[in-house]
RNA sequence: AGGCACGUAUGUCAACGGUAGACGGCUUCCCUUACAAGGAAGAGGUUGGGGGUUCGAAUCCCUCCGUGCCUACCA
């Protein structure tokens, strides 16, 4: 069999992809056991209007993971797929094609644009989908789903129903955060705060005092314009300076209105003046402080933040900085601009389009949320679900933001979206429905008008993990899939997304819709900045697929996991390279592998004892099978990929293949041979199986080269699938084969070998050429252990011969070390050896050793230790301490001989 | 303004009260017949500063310095 030196990933990422989707590998029903255990995950649906950066596929990655790790493990699994609509986003790009056209969505009108929007998702929406192919996600496209869909819709219909006709829907007048440029209103979570550098301007209003004398009342400001609008000025209670004040009036300039000085505890005494002027239609502290004294609402600024009508005829028309300058300039001309002064504070934009928002008033449909937060609130304290991961900060900050959580707008003025299931007769009444036909009914006419609002886009996101499995309609789907076992996002969106279908999961299905929430990190550039489209600063991750191939891009951000990190190209390399040590390594098997197979019982049928390599293979195996498993399913993606590299990596290749080479690549077929190199077949095998979930690729690809791989090697459930790798049997632990004894044997070999390999390369011996190796040991069992692996250690030290006896007994020109348990080791090299160096050698390692043994000498002295510290814990230090000691006194005897 | 994190080897990160590690980079030697994207060996850390709790602290507490993030907003 031929295969190249080099790994090339896009060879292996060309068809194993299509293959696994056209032979249904994604799908749940491929699992044949009825009573398998089921795990499911639903996707973060990205926007239609998205394509794939790093988040993303770091999520995707971790989904996957988990999906494949439990699909081998022969759970029922579904990773469903799907897109949101993303309202503003969506219309906003339409409307932007429409531009180039010379048209705007008015001139189609609502119908027509609509249908434009169809056709550009159909033409290019969801670019993000094809490219998730590529990530190797394995989700089941057979349920992929979007929030239009008419299923998913026919739910946002059924909650809104329900929700209204409970009362916890409601329509009404209220200030809201209106962005003139998008019309629409948006919701607390879609505008962004953004410090300004901007002006405070202190304003006087001339009070009408009862004897007439003149006096003023000064107000700070950060919008004069607004001062148009005033209904009132507010002092707080206690502020002895206003305290005479309260009750009278003030003649508003400009504006010929008089208006009162009110006390509000909201009011801070000590910032700007102590006074603040109240434009209750324009702010929304000034709209509570306005329903709170029942304060007139004027309205001077429309929804294009155009000054109206009743701002009065010099500013009528004006945009708003336009007429800031002017009152600003008329209040300059009446002597009543104190002074303005430089004044840095947020201002609110609009989170899509970065224009300023306008508060305004304006009627729309709410949501009340104390029910179904209290649900969600209880649930965390009862049975503290969902389980946050990292559970700090996360917990905190999700119970955090429940419990202050306010009435959500719900409606938006937009018409790419869920319109609104409320109809309007001519003479104003409201009928919520789930159908026109429903609300024709109810209404007794024909003659009904549906709200031309659709509702926010979260609205329906809110219900993804049930909405895609087919609520409202009991589906096998929602029986079988609902709770999903795990919610994997970015922490941007806890509030927005995650709160809000923990609280409609559990008002509509009585269960929250995920077990666990794992909350993933943030991936920074180099200089540790967020990567953004503004900035320019973004890594697409096609790209690094190009450059270094998916399956080592996926372990990188498997390692991510929930840390923020800083992307750095020098550890995809790493794992580019880890990626192609995978490939040579099953290079040299399938090289070597004539007579020999994959085989469970390569291992087995033996009368006498497996060699020491053997058993110390099979116990590194297992523990790594055990550790991947504990790591997963505390979602420590980390540990789990290092425990499986460094397996792969420093056991298998550097040790176990070596070890075993002389065996294996013996130029005679015999048994001793084929049995050697079946069993190497057969590890290497299992190591590709619980790579797999990580590497899909290069597993597979692999995994179709080996020989003896067929059906037998799926995982039961899947009996009937043709064989691959990605439905074998996940590797589970068996306890029986870790084998202590033979780690810690091993590690002697280990240790010895490296021992030698140091003499050798501090001492200069040329690669070719062989040493002698004496060995002194007073521990019999270690003496055999050593005796029985001679062979072996003679190769990987390049030894010529290896001397065991009970004592040392080397010529005086030789380079000595001492081993952990007290074995020592020299290798004779008259004429290499410089006494006085080889001496300070020897010298340099005690010193290191008895620096180690202070400290636990420092430990042991102290009788609170012994007290306190737990007893393995002090034995452990007892037995290290006479572990050095005999080592110390070794390195001493060694170099006396040297005199 | 409040709240929450973080600061470990030159870089990116582990270590979750019990011997501070990995990968990359660096130095020396080797193109040894799976792999130079490799092998062998090595250098490099009083865990940001200071204090405390503890038999024992990178880890827990306090404080200072530095860096991020979130929430709310002061007119």
């Amino acid at each position: 069999m031929e295969i190249p030196k080099t790994y090339d990933p896009k060879q292996a990422e060309q068809e194993h992809y299509a293959r696994w989707e056209e032979q249904g590998c994604f799908a749940p029903e491929i699992n044949r056991d009825a009573q398998a255990p089921v795990y499911s995950i639903v996707i973060p649906p990205p926007n239609v209007t998205g394509s794939l950066h790093m988040g993303h596929a770091l999520q995707h990655t971790l989904m996957d993971v988990l999906t494949r790790h439990k699909r081998m493990c022969g759970y029922r699994t579904l990773w469903l797929p799907g897109m949101d609509h993303a309202g503003i986003s969506t219309q906003l790009m339409v409307s932007r094609e429409l531009k180039k056209e010379g048209l705007t969505r008015h001139d189609m009108g609502r119908e027509k644009f609509i249908e434009r929007v169809w056709k550009w998702k159909h033409e290019s929406g969801g670019q993000i989908l094809k490219q998730m192919r590529r990530e190797g996600a394995s989700v089941d496209w057979s349920r992929e789903r979007f929030t239009m869909d008419e299923g998913l819709s026919r739910a946002v219909r059924e909650v809104f129903v329900r929700l209204y006709e409970e009362g916890l829907i409601y329509r009404g007048d209220r200030i809201v955060n209106w962005c003139p440029n998008d019309q629409t209103v948006l919701s607390d979570l879609e505008v962004e705060k953004t410090p300004q550098a901007g002006k405070l301007y202190y304003l006087q209003y001339p009070v009408k005092t009862a004897d007439g004398t003149e006096r003023r009342v000064t107000v700070a400001t950060t919008r004069p314009e607004t001062m148009l609008g005033d209904t009132a000025v507010a002092v707080n209670p206690d502020d002895e300076r206003y305290r005479d004040l309260a009750g009278a009036l003030v003649q508003l300039p400009l504006v010929k209105r008089e208006i009162p000085i009110i006390a509000d505890e909201y009011v801070d005494a000590e910032f700007g003046t102590g006074a603040v002027k109240v434009t209750p239609a324009h702010d929304p502290n000034d709209y509570e402080m306005g329903v709170r004294h029942d304060l007139p609402q004027v309205f001077v600024i429309d929804q294009h933040a155009r000054m109206t009508e009743d701002a009065g005829a010099d500013f009528f028309g004006l945009d708003r900085y336009k007429a800031r300058e002017l009152v600003v300039q008329k209040f300059e001309e009446l002597g009543l601009l104190e002074k303005v002064v430089d004044y840095e504070f947020s201002i609110s934009k609009c989170e899509r389009c970065k224009t300023v928002i306008e508060p305004l008033i304006s009627t729309q449909w709410f949501c009340r949320m104390d029910e179904l937060r209290d649900r969600a609130l209880k649930l965390m304290q009862d049975e503290k679900k969902p389980g946050f991961t990292p559970e700090v900060p996360y917990r905190k900050v999700y119970t955090d933001w429940l419990e202050n959580l306010r009435d959500w707008t719900i409606s938006r003025q937009l018409w790419w979206g869920h319109q609104i299931p409320a109809w309007y007769t001519d003479d104003g009444r409201i009928f919520v429905a789930r159908s026109e036909e429903e609300a024709r009914t109810a209404a007794g006419t024909d003659e009904l008008k549906q709200d031309g609002d659709v509702l926010d886009t979260w609205f329906s996101s809110a219900l993804w993990p049930f909405s895609t499995l087919g609520w409202p309609d009991e589906t096998e789907d929602l029986k079988t899939f609902y709770p999903t076992s795990v919610l994997i996002t970015a922490r941007d969106i806890i509030f927005l997304w995650v709160s809000r279908m923990v609280m409609s999961g559990l008002k509509f299905i009585g269960a929250t819709p995920f077990q666990d929430v794992f909350v993933t990190g943030t991936v920074l550039d180099k200089h540790g900045q967020r990567m953004s489209k503004t900035k320019g600063n973004g890594i697409d991750p096609l790209d690094v697929f190009d450059k270094y191939g998916v399956d080592a891009t996926r372990l990188v951000l498997a390692s991510i996991g929930s840390t923020d990190t800083r992307w750095n190209d020098n550890q995809v390399e790493s794992y580019r390279n880890f990626a192609n040590k995978i490939w040579n390594a099953a290079r040299f098997c399938l090289m070597n592998s004539e007579g020999a197979s994959v085989n469970a019982d390569a291992f087995q049928n033996q009368d006498e004892m497996l060699p020491l390599h053997d058993r110390w293979i099979l116990s590194r195996l297992n523990k790594t099978a055990r550790e991947v498993d504990k790591a997963l399913a505390e979602y420590q993606f980390h540990e789990a990929v290092q425990t499986l590299y460094h397996f792969f990596w420093d056991d298998f290749c550097d040790w176990y293949i070596e070890l075993t080479k002389a065996d294996v690549t013996a130029e005679e077929s015999k048994p001793s041979r084929d049995r050697a190199r079946s069993r190497l077949l057969t590890v290497l095998e299992q190591a590709l199986r619980l790579l797999h979930p990580f590497m899909p690729y290069i597993t597979e690809e692999l995994w179709q080269k080996l020989p003896g791989v067929d059906e037998k090697l799926l995982h039961p459930a899947y009996s009937e699938a043709q064989p691959t790798i990605m439905l074998a049997a996940y590797p589970q632990s068996d306890a029986n084969l870790i084998a202590e004894r033979a780690e810690s044997e091993m590690s002697a070999v280990i240790e010895l070998i490296s021992r030698v390999r140091n003499i050798r390369s501090e001492l200069n011996v040329k690669p070719g050429d062989r040493v002698r190796v004496l060995i002194g040991c007073a521990d019999e069992k270690l003496r055999e252990v050593f005796a029985a692996n001679k062979e072996q250690i003679a190769r990987l030290a390049r030894a010529s011969e290896i001397n065991i006896n009970e004592h040392l007994d080397a010529p005086r020109a030789s380079a000595r070390a001492v081993l952990a348990g007290g074995a020592e080791v020299a290798v004779p090299l008259e004429g290499l050896i410089d006494f006085a160096q080889e001496r300070e050698r020897l010298q340099r390692e005690r010193e290191k050793l008895q620096k180690e043994a202070a400290k636990l000498e420092a430990q042991l002295a102290n009788p609170q230790f012994a007290e306190r510290a737990p007893v393995e814990k002090v034995n452990e230090t007892r037995e290290r301490l006479a572990d050095i000691a005999q080592r110390t006194s070794a390195l001493q005897q060694m170099s006396e001989a040297l005199r």
